[in-house]
RNA sequence: GGGAUUGUCGUCUAGCUUGGUAUGAUACUAGUCUGGGGGACUAGUGGUCGCAGGUUCAAAUCCUGCCAGUCCCA
C-alpha cells in the first residue's frame, strides 16, 4: 500500500473536517455501523473510553456515588410525565412500537436520557431523610435521532455516556453537588485529556429541558468551533414533584426532594482527537493512552534477533514494574519504518527503537509523538520514562491552553463580531440578558451563548446587540 | 429544515457519456531475499459493481425508489 493510502492524506489545517474523519477511521478508533448516525467502537477507541471511565469511577466513588444500571426502554406515559422535558426530547426519540407482530399500546422510547425512569424508581426507594442523599451513576448509552449531519463521537444518534442522578434533602446541598460534579469533570478533562475548559452556566435558552439551570464546561476546538464537553444540571423540584420523590424529614413533615443530573459522553474522545492530533494522525495524552510506550525491535537476521529480543524483554519488564502500559511490536515481516508510521498514526506517546547498534552503545532511541523528537538514552535512564510521560502530558495541556487563549477574544462591537465570527473562536461579549438579543445574534451570525462563565457579571458595559446595560459577559461561539 | 455530491475486491481506483467477458495499484497468502522512516522479486487468493425494482436479447453502465457516506447553507 502506498504512503498516501495508509496514512492521513489531508492536512489538519487545510481540511479539518476530512482530517478528523480520517484519523478516527485510520487510527481504528471507530467505524460506521450500517444505520445512519451509528458508529462502532473498536478496541483502540474503547480502551480510551475505559480509561476515562476508570478515572471518573474513582472520583465518583470518593464523592459517595455508586454505579447502577437502567434498562433502555421507557414507556411513553413515563417519558411524558414532565412536559417541558418531553417536548424538548420528543423530536429525536426513537420509538419501539411492536413486540414481534403485536402493536404495543403504550409505545416504548429508546432512552434519550433516563431522568423519568430513574426518578420513578427513586420515588419507591426514598421515604425518609435517612435515605438521602441518594447518589447513583449509570454507564450506558442514550439514543437521540440526529437529523443534522453526523460525525463520529461528536454527533451520533447513539452515544456512550454516563448519567448521574442525585437526590438531596435541601436545595443548598443539591446545588453544591452540581458544582462538585462540574469540578470533577473539569479536573478529569484537564488532567487526563489535557484539554482546558471554561466552566459556568448555560443561558435559559440553552439549558437542559426540565432543569432549573445547567452548568457546563466548554472548549474551543482548533477550527474555532465550540464543543460542549459536559453538563451538570440543577433540577430543583421540577422532577421530584411529578415523580413524587418525597421524604419525611426529621420533623415528620413530607417534602419534595432536590435533585441533580449530569453527564459526559464519548464526545470527549472527539475533543481529544481534534485538540491534539496532527498530520500524522492521533496524538494521545499519556494519561489516557491505552499504550504509553511501544517498543520496536530492529534486527537483520536471527543472530541480531537473539541479541535484541532478550534486551527488549528486559526493558519491557522494567517498564511494567514502573506501572507503564507498554507494548512490544514483534510483528514479523514489517519494516521498522512501516511500524514507526503505524504507531504514529495511532498516537502512542513514546516509541523505543532498539537494534544491535544500540545494544553495542548500551542505549536505546526514544521518539516522542507529541513533537517528533528522537533522542538516544542509556539503558540506565529507562527508569526516567515515567517522568518523561508526565512531562509530555503537561506540555500537551500547556499547548492546548495556549491554542485556546489565542482563539478567545473580547469583542464589544457588533460589526466586529459579525466580521470575525466566520473565522470562529470564543467571543467574550457583553449581553443584556434578554432572550430576544440572544436569538437575534444566533439568527444573524450563527453564534450562540455557549457559557456564561463564573464571575462574568458586569453591568458597566452595553449589550453588544441592543446597546442596553449589560448583565454579564458570556462566551459566544458557533458550536458543534 | 434547504441544497449539492458520492457509493465498483479489505483500501484506493479505471470502466458509466455511447449497455455486450470488471481495470490497475495496494493490502492479503506462500516462498526467497531484506530490515535504523511506509522494502524487492516470483506465484496465488479475493468483487452477485450499496440494496430493491424497471427497461432490454443483454445492465456496473439507462430509469425509479430506498439505504449509507461526505460537503455547503439556515
Amino acid at each position: 500500500m502506498g504512503k498516501q493510502d495508509v496514512g492521513i492524506t489531508v492536512s489538519k489545517k487545510d481540511d479539518f473536517s476530512e482530517w478528523y474523519t480520517q484519523v478516527v477511521l485510520k487510527a481504528k478508533l471507530a467505524d460506521y455501523a450500517p444505520v445512519k448516525g451509528l458508529i462502532v467502537l473498536r478496541p483502540d477507541g474503547y480502551s480510551i473510553w475505559e480509561s476515562l471511565k476508570n478515572t471518573f469511577d474513582k472520583k465518583f466513588a470518593k464523592n459517595g456515588i455508586r454505579n447502577g444500571f437502567l434498562p433502555i426502554l421507557i414507556p411513553e406515559s413515563l417519558l411524558g410525565k414532565e412536559q417541558k422535558h418531553f417536548a424538548g426530547f420528543n423530536p429525536e426519540v426513537f420509538w419501539v412500537t411492536h413486540s414481534g407482530t403485536n402493536e404495543i399500546g403504550d409505545r416504548l422510547a429508546l432512552r434519550p436520557t433516563s431522568e423519568t425512569l430513574a426518578y420513578t424508581l427513586y420515588s419507591k426507594w426514598i421515604q425518609s431523610w435517612r435515605d438521602l442523599p441518594l447518589k447513583i451513576n449509570f454507564w450506558n448509552t442514550a439514543l437521540r435521532a440526529e437529523i443534522k449531519a453526523t460525525k463520529p463521537f461528536l454527533r451520533t444518534s447513539e452515544f456512550l455516556w454516563q448519567e448521574g442522578h442525585t437526590v438531596h434533602t435541601t436545595q443548598e446541598e443539591a446545588e453544591k453537588e452540581v458544582i462538585k460534579i462540574l469540578d470533577i469533570y473539569k479536573d478529569t478533562v484537564e488532567e487526563k485529556l489535557a484539554i482546558p475548559v471554561t466552566t459556568g452556566k448555560k443561558s435559559e435558552k440553552e439549558k437542559f429541558v426540565g432543569a432549573e439551570y445547567t452548568t457546563t464546561m466548554e472548549s474551543i476546538m482548533p477550527d474555532g468551533k465550540a464543543l460542549q464537553m459536559g453538563t451538570s444540571h440543577f433540577l430543583g423540584q421540577n422532577f421530584s414533584k411529578p415523580f413524587e420523590v418525597k421524604f419525611a424529614d426529621k420533623d415528620n413533615v413530607e417534602h419534595f426532594a432536590w435533585q441533580t443530573s449530569w453527564g459526559v459522553s464519548w464526545r470527549l474522545i472527539g475533543a481529544m482527537i481534534m485538540t491534539h492530533g496532527d498530520d500524522k494522525g492521533l496524538v494521545l495524552p499519556p494519561n489516557v493512552a491505552p499504550m504509553q510506550v511501544v517498543i520496536v525491535p530492529i534486527y537483520r537476521n536471527d543472530e541480531g534477533k537473539d541479541i535484541v529480543l532478550p534486551k527488549v524483554k528486559e526493558i519491557e519488564e522494567k517498564l511494567e514494574s514502573l506501572n507503564i502500559r507498554v507494548h512490544v511490536d514483534d510483528r514479523e515481516g514489517l519494516s521498522p519504518g512501516y511500524k514507526f508510521n503505524d504507531w504514529e498514526l495511532k498516537g502512542v506517546p513514546i516509541r523505543i527503537e532498539i537494534g544491535p547498534k544500540d545494544i553495542e552503545k548500551q542505549s536505546v532511541i526514544i521518539a516522542k509523538r507529541h513533537n517528533g523528537e528522537k533522542t538516544s538514552i542509556e539503558f540506565s535512564n529507562i527508569e526516567k520514562i515515567p517522568l518523561m510521560l508526565e512531562e509530555i502530558q503537561s506540555i500537551m495541556l500547556e499547548k492546548a491552553k495556549k491554542q485556546s487563549k489565542e482563539n478567545t477574544m473580547s469583542i464589544s462591537e457588533y460589526t466586529e463580531f459579525k466580521s470575525k465570527i466566520e473565522k470562529g473562536g470564543f467571543f467574550n461579549s457583553p449581553w443584556c440578558g434578554k432572550l430576544e438579543c440572544e436569538e437575534k445574534i444566533k439568527e444573524e451570525t450563527g453564534a450562540e451563548i455557549r457559557v456564561i462563565p463564573w464571575n462574568s457579571e458586569d453591568t458597566t458595559q452595553k449589550c453588544i446587540y441592543c446597546k442596553e446595560q449589560s448583565k454579564s459577559i458570556p462566551i459566544f461561539a458557533r458550536g458543534y
